[in-house]
DNA sequence: GGCATGGTTCGATAATAGTTGAACTATCGG
DNA sequence: CCGATAGTTCAACTATTATCGAACCATGCC
C-alpha cells in the first residue's frame, strides 16, 4: 500500500504565528526557505551550499519547518520534494513571507 | 552622574532578521509587542494581563526584545519606559512588523 | 529476491533558552 | 541620610533545541 510515507502537515487555517516565526528564526533554515522561494527542491538539494550536513540534521530542520507549516515535504518515487507553502502562508499571514524574503540578507 | 542606567541598544542599520524573528517567536513576548504597538509602557505595566510574573523573568524577556532591536528601554526618573522601535523596524525590514501585528491572534 | 538509494526516526549528548530568588543599583520623598 | 520604589543583574536550575551516528523503511532496478 503506497502512500504510507506521507508526513503530517498542518492545514493552512491552523498555522500558528509564533511557530512560523520560530521556524524562520534559525539562519540555516531561513537560508533554505530563501532558496525554496525560487522553486521546489529534493531533500538532497536542500543541503547548504558549500558545507555538507549529516542527513539526520537536515531532516530535523525540515521537520521543524514542516510542522510549523512553512514547507511541504511529499514523497515522489524514491525521493521527496520539498516546497514552500507560499499560498498558505500568504493566506494565513498576509505580507509576512514577502517581508521576510524581501529583507536584505545582512 | 546620571545616565549610567542607559542600556545598550543595537542601531537600526545593524538589526539581524533572525534575531528579530526569534524574539517575536515567543508567545508572551509577542503579546507584549502587540500591546506596545498601542503605545509605550513602563516596565511594571508590561506584566501580562491577569498573571503576575517575577520581575526577573519579565526583565529577561525585555532584554531579549531589546537586544534584538524590537523595543527600546529608557530610564525616566525612577522608572523605565518601554517602547516599540516601529520606525527602525520598518526601515530595516519593511512590512514585517505590520504583517506580524496584522495576523489574527489564533 | 537482493541490494543500492534517498530519506526519516531514534537515542544520546551538547548547547542554548527560560524561570526564579536574591543581591544590587539608582532615584525620589521624607 | 533613610527607606521605599523600580528595575537590572547574577547564579543556579530546568527545559527545550540542535547535532549526529546508527538503525530503520520504502522504492526502484537488476
Amino acid at each position: 500500500m503506497p502512500g504510507t510515507r506521507d508526513l503530517p502537515h498542518p492545514d493552512a487555517a491552523s498555522l500558528v504565528l509564533t511557530d512560523v516565526l520560530f521556524a524562520l528564526s534559525d539562519p540555516s533554515r531561513l537560508a533554505l526557505v530563501r532558496r525554496l522561494a525560487q522553486g521546489p527542491l529534493e531533500v538532497a538539494a536542500c543541503q547548504p551550499t558549500g558545507g555538507e550536513v549529516p542527513k539526520s540534521t537536515l531532516s530535523h530542520h525540515l521537520k521543524t519547518l514542516r510542522e510549523a507549516g512553512v514547507i511541504r515535504n511529499v514523497p515522489e518515487g524514491r525521493q521527496r520534494y520539498v516546497s514552500l507553502r507560499r499560498q498558505d502562508l500568504d493566506d494565513r499571514f498576509p505580507g509576512l513571507l514577502d517581508a521576510v524574503l524581501g529583507a536584505t540578507p545582512e
